[in-house]
DNA sequence: TTCTAATTGAAAATGATTATCATTACTAGT
DNA sequence: ACTAGTAATGATAATCATTTTCAATTAGAA
């Protein structure tokens, strides 16, 4: 398939459907149970050997989980986690911006940990593959449209679809 | 949250995520009913007076609406169309282009219908004000983006989210 | 340790959307 | 205009992600 070690690769592509499990975090460095339980307590939420394991297991596993896929993981290690745990801490998490949800289309949303480098992302709606890509000209061009309208700007989604090579040549 | 505090209805503008009952289609000709019929056969679809009912209540009606808004709007004129003709010939136009889906946070879907010039939103965080506004060299960066990975593109979702003048002055 | 509110898991509920299927009705070809 | 063939329809059930409920458990402050 394809190699993905760090979103700082260009080439790094993440599979939808069928997801690959060779997809590695944003996050290089290692977080310690000290880590993630400071994480937990900036939300101003209380420590959970769940919340622990949930967030332990986003931060090692695949960029673009769905809260299904993380459940199930999560349960592989510890059956004692229901998904409507995961559920409701994803939805925490994305609330305190700890996490940011994809919303692609109609797929189910995915999760990642909000990654300190901004991107955006491209989608083959044949596939649903998912390519990652920066572009500081459309940054740029959004702020002069912004600046064009006095708004002061806090955020934004720029999410495009299209049909990736594979796609093309399949159809 | 913002849910619960962006339904100021400051003027005319759309403001989300209930949007204002006054607003207007974007397209300001009258359709004929050879307009819609004609509209249809476009889509390889047969013409049903249920399609030319939906397709015309669209056109005439607010510009962002749900599914559902729309189906009890038509079941008023005829109660003979049911929720999955309206629900289906959405999603038919939807693939189409005809008309645009818009998913706004996790609100039910809206639609409207595909206006002849491209735009995009930004939105104010605070009072929930939407700007449209057009830029052709964002359009052609996004182009670029997809041609440097392979990608075909068909559409794409762009909010930019901020603050507006007025609000940035009230504190 | 004790207390209390937060958290939990299982299950049920919800809400939007989609599929099923018997019936109806467009429309191309005669 | 007539028919055959197939697309479209509406009522209903099914699906799917997500949310809520609630009784039992647990974290963490006092």
């Amino acid at each position: 398939m394809f190699e993905h070690t760090s979103r700082h690769n260009n080439n790094d592509e993440t599979v939808l459907p069928i997801p690959s499990n060779n997809e590695t975090s944003y996050f290089d460095e290692s977080w310690t149970e000290d880590d993630l339980k400071q994480i937990i307590r900036k939300m101003n939420l209380k420590v959970t050997p769940q919340r622990i394991l949930i967030l332990q297991t986003l931060h090692e596993g695949r960029v673009h989980i769905t809260a299904q896929e993380l459940y199930e993981k999560v349960q592989k290690i510890n059956s004692d986690v229901g998904f409507a745990t995961v559920y409701r801490f994803l939805k925490g998490m994305a609330e305190s911006r700890v996490v940011t949800e994809l919303r692609m289309g109609s797929m189910p949303t995915r999760y990642e940990l909000t990654p300190k480098k901004h991107h955006d992302h491209m989608t083959c709606t044949a596939c649903g593959k998912i390519v990652e890509f920066q572009n500081k000209n459309i940054e740029d061009h959004q702020e002069k449209v912004a600046k064009q309208y006095g708004f002061k700007l806090t955020h934004h989604v720029l999410e495009l679809y299209g049909i990736c090579t594979s796609c093309q040549m399949k159809k």
